[in-house]
DNA sequence: GAGGCAATGACAGCATGCTGACATTAGCCA
DNA sequence: TGGCTAATGTCAGCATGCTGTCATTGCCTC
């Protein structure tokens, strides 16, 4: 029937609207000792995660935003002392955002933090609910980013 | 295994925040044409599914948001004829936002772009992963928010 | 009825998203 | 090679969240 699963997707996306608020909260209190806001605990993530090196642009098209936005995050990361700017060889006006030593050591210590919450958060949800979950959200996704 | 559903976990939340950038774009694109952005499509909703009449607190509590962050939205809703606030026979102070007829005219008018979207948006999508993912959310709104 | 605590309105400041605009550089194709 | 288009840096403006603060009103309890 498709009325009950078109009630179920509007549901659906005002649940993800209030959920992506809480999570928003929820990472500013995880990361608040470590002087980090959410915004810059994704910007981190991201580039912890790369192998090869990033660029603002890069950043901004794996976190799905603008580059604008990602921009404002690294400078004010560099100027913290958290983030560098390093000279790209592939390119000589986009450089590459890396971790500084106390970027790195902020990025453990979160771990330490992100990790024991995912956990703890996933205990009572079995991991076919997250799996079916996380494949439908990345079909959203799809279907939306384009 | 613990680690296992970790790493879904801190999956889909990075998912969920890029999805939410998507969907409050779909939301924006969808509402263009009637004078309205995501923002205003929320509280526009949050007030039509009312039957009892909701303040500005209310609407805050319903969205999950800060009740000065709706008073704001609210505001301006009023000053574009698509709201109004009428007296609250329960509170002095308090007033009820209510629709006006210009602003139950957009939400029909909405009505008929938003339930095409949702519909083509959960054609390919069976019904149980859909209960499936919603329920998983609202476990995660009763996790978080408290 | 009086007092105290919670809820509300109003204003301010700030963080984080977005878009637009413009100059410069890269990269590709004729 | 020359030139066109896309990508990038940069600055600006704006929308939408948040928090903090303070005065006022409601409400509950004593």
């Amino acid at each position: 029937m498709h009325s009950s699963k078109r009630v179920l997707f509007l549901d659906l996306v005002l649940s993800l609207f209030r959920l992506n608020g809480l999570l928003i909260a929820e990472g500013d209190a995880m990361t608040e000792q470590l002087g980090l806001t959410s915004a810059r605990w994704k910007v981190i993530g991201a580039i912890a995660l790369s192998t090869a090196g990033l660029t603002v642009p890069g950043i901004a098209r794996v976190l799905g935003q603008s580059r604008q936005a990602v921009q404002r995050i690294t400078d004010a990361m560099v100027q913290d002392g958290v983030l560098a700017y390093m000279p790209n060889p592939k390119h000589k006006r986009s450089v590459l955002v890396t971790l500084t030593d106390e970027g790195m050591r902020i990025y453990n210590i979160l771990r330490e933090v992100q990790d024991p919450w995912a956990i703890e958060n996933t205990e009572d949800i079995p991991s076919e609910e997250l799996e079916t979950t996380l494949r439908l959200v990345h079909r959203l996704i799809k279907k939306f980013d384009k």
